[in-house]
DNA sequence: TCATTAATGCTCAGAACGAGCATATCGAGG
DNA sequence: CCTCGATATGCTCGTTCTGAGCATTAATGA
């Protein structure tokens, strides 16, 4: 069972999902132009994975990362081809930050993350390319199945994936709309799929994919974990916290209660000063209750969903 | 920032958290006495991370994954040691399967995963090992710090992690509670701290770390994602599932309310058989619907907790 | 027949949640 | 000064979810 044959050689890099949300947008670092997550190979001097991923992102950004979680691992084959086809482990992270920065270095790009998933931002309410463009194809190209079996199964997957009819949106499931529309051959990254015009901009390679598990990932965690503070500056008003989970989340929520959950979990402390800025009443200023993460690993900082504002 | 330079040379492993639940206990499998998970490299052939494991167990075993789930990936020092100190990348996973069977090949063995986390255990009610073994020590533990600030940040670990006062038990934190108790010194894969005599049997390297992470993520998943099916026979009873749940989250559940999240989620469908076997009443029994896998890639199943039977 | 073991049906109270109404406070413009 | 626009904040209401318990039914075996 534990064969030791020394496996074939092997090289590693790491890949970032690097996400920030200034003015209400959520943000993700891009270099080459919007066409490539950032990603650099595993130094093996002598930190781990996570270590070695901080390092090189704050060199490369000039500002520390606050939260980092692994997203996915997978093996290819190299696809930089530098040798005879050597296989390239490449290792997926999610990475939170404060501020999106000049990014430092290179050709690095801070860009909305909706720019590649326009059809994942609801805010302003369901996005009219669904149901103009992206379900007709996904109808069409359920209806070019094969067998009625398959065909039954491929408009199953549509309605669940893209709701719209009976089936309620669900803000978690990116990725697997995205690879819907892959398999339909809709996106120009899926092999023999010239770009079929669908709005959103791809990337090279397996990169939109990435950035869709992060996104994926992302949305799901702020439901059960007080993560968006990581996203955060050192105080906020109560709505700018609100504007930034919808940022995330791509969906508005209902003002009252967000608060209502918001203080009922123990979440933030008033540091007593106000906001002036925008138009209004003064809103109060808060801050993180840093103890929470203590205090319970659990937390939870559920957020409710609304139709509208 | 993408920098091509050709890294050193790595390895890979596969290392496999295989579950399966038989007579009421989670069982994972083993090698070499129970003191390692199944490990293999990575067939560089031709084939996925994911595929080339499930080629692997099914050789192995002799029967197929169900469901699997890539849980982490981390890179040590090759602890082999065959090269010279040669990086070694670890890519584990969660997999389900139906049945233990005698396990094919080699010395390979299926263990209660209490066996080594007896501690997580509460279908019996709390383990009394708690109160007289862990909680003692770990308060020592605690008391021992240098700073009050860390003392105190210590026993507040201590507290949320092992419950008990105020807190209450939270089954999903099997990794936290391990890590604790390593960062304790209380298990004998810390360094130098040469098995102080706390119960549950110990794997080499951080076998049984990944183990805790397997368990931790099985117990979330399981909240909100059918897959104990995975685990069940074709047809079973609703107490057979009941118990099945019951030993996966290590505790008890209320009958009555488990049976009604079960029918309100359309999980399963009558077979229009009964099950004649212990002593009482029989019993309908049941199969999943595969259908709900389609309908809703959503779905949750949700586990009512409660305190006693 | 009766004790035992389960399966099943039903109720109830409290918590959580979605949705909306109403009021309070600010700045800016007439 | 007063009003409007914009935001903050307080409160209520009905529904659903969920934990917990009571009661009844249906089989087996001594």
């Amino acid at each position: 069972m534990v064969t030791r044959i020394p496996a074939p050689a092997l090289r590693a890099e790491l890949i970032a999902v690097l996400v920030a949300v200034t003015d209400g947008e959520p943000q993700v670092l891009t270099i080459r132009d919007g066409s490539l997550l950032p990603s650099g190979p595993f130094a093996s001097a002598d930190r781990s994975l996570q270590a070695s991923l901080r390092a090189w992102v704050e060199q490369q950004t000039g500002h520390p990362l606050g939260y980092v979680e692994q997203l996915y691992t997978f093996a290819d084959r190299d696809r930089s081809a530098d040798d005879t086809q050597r296989r390239v482990i490449s290792i997926s992270y999610l990475g939170l930050t404060r501020q999106a920065l000049a990014a430092g270095g290179h050709a690095a790009s801070w860009r909305s993350w909706y720019r590649y998933f326009p059809w994942e931002d609801w805010r302003d309410g369901a996005p009219a390319m669904i149901g103009k463009l992206i379900a007709p194809r996904l109808r069409a190209w359920a209806a070019a199945a094969g067998t009625p079996a398959l065909k039954r199964e491929r408009l199953q997957r549509v309605r669940v994936t893209f709701g719209c009819t009976d089936v309620p949106w669900n803000e978690d499931m990116v990725l697997q709309r995205y690879e819907l529309l892959f398999e339909a051959g809709l996106v120009p990254e899926a092999a023999g799929a010239p770009g079929t015009g669908l709005p959103g901009a791809h990337m090279l390679y397996d990169h939109r994919r990435i950035l869709a598990t992060g996104i994926a990932r992302l949305r799901a965690k702020i439901k059960y974990r007080p993560v968006v503070f990581e996203l955060m500056p050192e105080s906020f008003t109560l709505l700018q916290l609100q504007r930034a989970v919808e940022a995330l989340a791509g969906q508005l929520l209902h003002k009252q209660n967000f608060r209502r959950l918001i203080d009922s979990q123990d979440l933030v402390e008033e540091t007593g000063e106000l906001a002036t800025e925008t138009g209004g009443r003064p809103a109060k200023l808060f801050r993180f209750r840093q103890q929470v993460l203590i205090e319970r690993a659990i937390a939870g900082s559920k957020l409710p969903l609304a139709r509208s504002a």
